[in-house]
DNA sequence: CTAGTTGCAAATCATTTGCACTTGC
DNA sequence: GCAAGTGCAAATGATTTGCAACTAG
C-alpha cells in the first residue's frame, strides 16, 4: 500500500484513481502551498486526467478530513498545503509568491489570551505577513 | 467643508457624488468592516443612487490612496474599512460575522523580529482569528 | 472644454453544482 | 449491483471592464 493510499484509507475516503493522484501531488510537490489551478496544472504535466471540478471537490474533501490545510491569502484564491503536523504561520513574497513557515509559540499563547478576553471560542486563526524576500531586493 | 469632502481632498480625489455619499457611509456606519455590497445596501437604504461598479471602484481608490484598509477574511469577499489611526487585528465569529479589534504591541514585535530573521522586509500583515463569540454559544 | 468619472451590461475569475455516466468495494 | 464519485458544461458569486453618456474643475 503506498502512502497516498494509506492516507486516504486512514481518513475513511474511497480510494479514488483522482483522490490517489491528486493526494501525490501534494505528498511530491516541491512546492507546498498549492492552490487548486497548481494541482489542476501539476496533474496535466503528469498527463493525469482529472477535471478541475473534481479537484475543487478532492481538496475541500481533504480539507474536512483535515488532510489539508486552506489559506486565503491576498490575491483572492485559495491556496492548500497537507495539514502540517505542527502549526505554523506564514510570510508570502508579494514579488515572487515564495512562501517561508514559521512558528512563535509566544505569538500563539498571546492569541489564545486575547482571544479568552474577548469571550471567543477560538476555532482557528490565519497569521500571513507579506513582504519582499531576500532574493527580491 | 464637510468631513468627507475634506478627506477626498487631502488625498487630491476628485470631489464627486458618488465618492461623497460612499465616504459619507464609512464615516457614519455603525458597523466598521462592510464589505462591497454592504456598502452598496446602505446607499440603497439611504435612497442614494449609485452603481456596484462604482462601489467597487471607489473603494479601490480609497485603498490606493490609503483611506481604506482592505481585508481578506475567510469568506470569500474582501471586507473594508476606513484605514485606522493605529493597526489593529481581528478576531471573527464565524456564525455571525461580528468583528472585534484589538493589538498587541508583543505579537507586533515578534512578527517584526520573525520578518527581520527570515530576511524580509514586511510591508503588510494580517492577523485573523476566528470562533465563536459571546453571543453565539 | 475635456480629462476624469459614472452607470450599465457584458466579461472574467475562482469556485460550485446538476446530471448522466462510471467505478470502487 | 449500487451508492459514491467523476467529468463536463452550465450556474454562481464576487469583482472587473468596455463604452457611451455625464460632470467637476
Amino acid at each position: 500500500m503506498t502512502a497516498e493510499t494509506q492516507e486516504l484509507k486512514d481518513v475513511g475516503l474511497k480510494i479514488t484513481h483522482p483522490r490517489i493522484k491528486i493526494m501525490r501531488i501534494l505528498l511530491t510537490s516541491e512546492v507546498r502551498h498549492v492552490s487548486a489551478e497548481d494541482v489542476y496544472r501539476l496533474l496535466l504535466g503528469n498527463n493525469e486526467e482529472v477535471g478541475l471540478a473534481t479537484v475543487y471537490r478532492v481538496l475541500t474533501q481533504f480539507e474536512s478530513a483535515g488532510l489539508v490545510t486552506r489559506h486565503h491569502f491576498e490575491g483572492g484564491h485559495s491556496v492548500f498545503e497537507l495539514s502540517p503536523e505542527h502549526h505554523h504561520d506564514h510570510i508570502v513574497c508579494i514579488k515572487c509568491g515564495h512562501v517561508e513557515e514559521f512558528a512563535d509559540p509566544d505569538i500563539e499563547a498571546r492569541q489564545s489570551e486575547i482571544a479568552k478576553r474577548l469571550g471567543f471560542e477560538l476555532t482557528d486563526h490565519d497569521l500571513n505577513m507579506y513582504g519582499i524576500c531576500a532574493d527580491c531586493r
